[in-house]
DNA sequence: GCTCGCGCTTGACCTAGGTCAAGGCAGCCT
DNA sequence: AGGCTGCCTTGACCTAGGTCAAGCGCGAGC
């Protein structure tokens, strides 16, 4: 498991995921010149909540959890950044959610002032970055659905089929409903954090999905959906996969 | 009870908190030509869910609920607009929220293409545009806190503190803490639709509420806010009004 | 003025999911 | 090897909020 930092942007792991696939060669030469690989093991803070926070990165690996928590302990994770999504909030200094790990995460980090002014400058860019936020709205709605509306079964099933769609990069249509493997970027609490419900409520869903032949737990990280298209009748509709 | 309707930007309701406040008179007078007007009652569907919408607009009055619902009839409020908010979904023809109006409602339109061009002439506008939408991201992460993780008692506080915050135009911080009056723009269904929860619910908490003296109920439509501290005290933080 | 219907309240009861507690299991450290 | 620690599962029980049902009050229509 050797990280790979890469030195240029052709060879970036996230080279037509992330934002800057839009940009030109000089453009994306000119940015990395103003950027800087940052690593961190699973499980770290990366951003306090209203930490004032100078940079903002993209996620080149690994899962990040965006969330909140109440003084009493309650949380709520609000997003995960998987590979290609942008941490960081331009235009405003102070970051309003607590940045964790959930794996090992690497990032590659601008000055947020820097990204600011490259967004001025950068006109398709910074398209782009609307266009992505916009969606972040729609994701974020989605999500207030299964919050408000959706029992524990419909939002594990739910939480299972997101993470096998940001999951799996190469052939998204071949091998439809074919067994699948996903492995978990979160634990049970923090599945649980993600889903307004308790680690043992989330335990126990997974048990009954099990049950009703729609995956295989091969060990606590590791699933294997045996049949996507049960998870799917089981989740309803809604989060726009 | 007249409706106005402006004729020029410079009357219209929402002139320094809609996203057009930062045009010029000559870019204000352009967009104008290119809008129109459109008025509903209450209870009125606008748009459907994911229906082919080439038009997007401002808010001059009124309240508009956005939800989603599945096919059970669970139904989820993902967001109230008020006056100066925007409406619509700008680079998607597919408009994914059912768009329905609580009260009586204004709007000042645009075609959508037309808008999406505008906002490309305009960088100050998409500036403004972006930042906005920033903003609706935070905002659904709030209320993704507290559909997730707060009590129903702690959701209507938070509701009535909303809604105060969103309705009361003049003099933001005169008069602190003196006793303040609201006008629901929702049904009690429509509010439960917006906490998560049922309307009963909702019901018993306002009792609940009034109980401990934080607000009065002068109708079922009225509420008169005594101690807006304690409202603050059962919300809890989050919801950064 | 009467009735109808809708929105709201209230009470009685129920249940999905939370809480608490007891293990189990795998990876680490000694 | 043995014990520890963190994470997960499972069971037994509890409760916040959902469900169901009755009734109220007010505005609209006749």
């Amino acid at each position: 498991m050797i990280a790979l930092v890469p030195k240029t942007c052709l060879q970036c792991p996230v080279r037509d995921t992330a934002l800057c696939r839009v940009l030109g060669p000089q453009q994306l030469a000119r940015l990395n010149r103003h950027s800087y690989r940052r690593w961190y093991p699973a499980g770290q803070l990366i951003a306090g909540v209203a930490a004032s926070e100078d940079w903002c990165a993209t996620v080149l690996s690994g899962v990040i959890k965006l969330s909140k928590l109440l003084s009493d302990g309650r949380q709520q994770i609000v997003a995960l950044l998987f590979p290609g999504d942008f941490l960081g909030r331009p235009y405003r200094a102070e970051f309003p959610y607590t940045a964790e790990t959930a794996t090992e995460v690497q990032l590659c980090c601008y000055g947020r002032a820097y990204f600011e002014g490259f967004l001025q400058d950068q006109p398709e860019l910074k398209q782009t970055f609307l266009e992505q936020t916009l969606d972040s709205v729609d994701a974020a709605r989605d999500w207030l659905l299964l919050l408000g509306r959706k029992t524990a079964r419909e939002r594990v099933a739910a939480l299972l089929l997101m993470i096998l769609h940001r999951t799996e990069r190469p052939c998204p249509e071949c091998e439809q409903d074919r067994r699948r493997e996903l492995t978990l970027p979160l634990n049970r609490t923090e599945m649980a954090d993600y889903l307004g419900l308790r680690l043992e409520t989330v335990s126990r869903q997974l048990k009954q999905l099990e049950v009703a032949g729609a995956i295989v737990r091969i060990d606590s990280r590791r699933i294997a959906v045996l049949d996507a298209e049960i998870l799917r009748d089981v989740a309803g509709p809604g989060l726009s996969l």
